[in-house]
DNA sequence: CTGAAAGCGCTTACAG
DNA sequence: CTGAAAGCGCTTACAG
């Protein structure tokens, strides 16, 4: 590396402008607010010396920091990733950085990475995990707006942008019931929303006055490759489900694929359902019916919840339902 | 949202613990520095206040960040994802932060990401695209670490940490050549690296004494959906291709499900080759052959760069080939 | 429109 | 082992 010995401040940036360093510092921030020739000087000044401003003093001196923390459980397999990716982009191309912490489950690793982002003075943090006490007195004596997403608890702790995963299982229930569909097979991933889903098909399930449903649970994060263990299983019972209800439209994939390697047809012989209405589920053959929630509404919401809080302006609407709709497609 | 009128400062806490700011400091630094008794009043004080020290104020007043910035095209069908995931997490766990910037294809993207990474003073900018001469003069300023992965350029910015693209095209085509294929037809990506192993191939297939294989050419990031069109110019042609050669385990996956929907039986009837070795190409029916990139052995080699310019040393080897494996399984 | 100066909240030689 | 004080590189009322 061809490192200078000295990276270039803004005293040295005043200096060659000839005017004082509060000048240079409204032109960089405020362009409008200085004469035209003077800021004519300064951006050549700024061009000379390959000024880049120091942020880290600059937050520090205006105590706003415009970074904001995104926490995900996992980037691969996530459920998630069309949503962040949106909100990534959309963030960066509002003026904000994003921090990135990868959760996993560990609750203790959440705690550490929250305390990292609030060391840093973020103005956000975007949690896709559900928040324990822990975090709860973290955010309390901080300005930090905590926005939970895909979530919407009784009381949140900042603002919550979700749905009803109990909804969503009822809704799943109802359709497969209008379908036909009498012996559901529920693959359940090992987390609090996955089981709020399961339980809702199970409750309106039995409303419908069927028998309880098989199940098979799976480890996080719901992949392709559970597939093959679940087929296993449902292949080995006596009385055969008629279709699967997956946890992602990677697991729903890996069902089709299973059944088909297995010769039996989809939705013919087995039927399946996904979640999470991932792109794929419209491109695999057959198409895969599924659950989309609309992630560029989530993030849209979600960035217009930080611009409130930067702004000051109190954010009145602490929980958002963005609903979430059941396509139809041919696995089903 | 609570929040509290002011968060606690290092001075509250001296105060508190009756002792000076930089026993405090030094306490939270490293505490065997500290006396016991000492320690632990600050410690109680620490708890009272619920303070969080400034990362800000931290970082500007010791001149280095703990920050690290990882730049990706994409998050969604990424072929980084598996490496990148690792990475964040094993700098997580050594105490660094991670800022992410989703770049896209967009150099001026790319540029204004890079600054604000130096803006943020980042010990080191990990980058899975190529580098600009832009970025190269922003960085010759700034005592951030470049460090560039899955590329080994003739002469690095910083650091490299790569394979030879070519060398995957050129082993690609011996390996199908000694399979006995005759045949293929190539998918690549309207990228430079996609480029480079396509351009292996071709050279290489030559070599053999083989005619010139069929193309497509898809656009980024190759995704299972390409698999739909790229079939269908594959059916119309005269001369079938024996074995389709894809830019990413996903188009892969694709081609199979594409092939076996019109009655095709892979690898019989048709060959699949894909590239990444991600976790599906091991759990698909049949398994996908593809090439291995070792991303623990890159996520390793980066933090190792990022430790030594940390700790002031000089990073001796600027280009670090980790390689590549071809993993044959059923598809080919 | 511009400048002098205080302040943001830490760290770190320097002294003891 | 601990403290007083300078300094990190900015921003922002306050004055003019």
């Amino acid at each position: 590396m061809t490192r200078s010995a000295k990276v270039p401040t803004l005293n040295e940036v005043a200096a060659l402008a000839r005017v004082s360093t509060a000048t240079v510092s409204r032109f960089l921030n405020n362009p409008g607010v200085v004469a035209e020739e003077t800021g004519e000087r300064i951006r050549e000044a700024v061009e000379q010396t390959g000024y880049i401003p120091n942020a880290l003093a600059g937050d520090l001196a205006s105590s706003k920091s415009r970074m904001v923390a995104v926490m995900i459980p996992h980037l691969e397999n996530s459920l998630f990733n069309d949503m962040i990716e949106r909100m990534v982009s959309e963030m960066t191309a509002s003026g904000n950085n994003v921090m990135i912490g990868l959760t996993g489950t560990s609750p203790a690793r959440t705690d550490s990475l929250v305390r990292a982002a609030l060391a840093r003075r973020v103005d956000a943090i975007i949690s896709t995990g559900p928040a324990s006490e822990q975090v709860d007195s973290l955010l309390a004596r901080s300005h930090t707006l905590f926005i939970q997403v895909w979530e919407l608890p009784e009381e949140p702790i900042g603002v919550a942008i979700g749905f009803s995963h109990e909804d969503v299982g009822r809704d799943i229930a109802r359709f497969l019931a209008s379908r036909g569909y009498r012996r559901p097979h529920l693959v359940t991933a090992d987390s609090p929303r996955a089981k709020s889903r399961r339980e809702g098909f199970v409750v309106e399930w039995r409303n419908l006055g069927f028998a309880a449903p098989s199940e098979s649970i799976v480890d996080m994060p719901t992949r392709f490759g559970h597939a093959r263990g679940v087929f296993a299983e449902i292949k080995r019972m006596d009385d055969r489900p008629d279709v699967v209800v997956c946890g992602s439209d990677h697991l729903a994939q890996g069902m089709i694929v299973e059944a088909q390697a297995a010769g039996w047809r989809v939705p013919d012989d087995l039927g399946v359902f996904g979640f999470g209405n991932n792109t794929i589920s419209g491109e695999m053959r057959p198409t895969i019916t599924s659950i989309e929630i609309d992630g560029a509404r989530i993030a849209r919401e979600v960035l217009a919840a930080i611009a409130s809080h930067q702004q000051g302006r109190d954010f009145t609407s602490r929980k958002i339902d963005v609903g979430f709709r059941l396509i139809a497609r041919e696995s089903v």
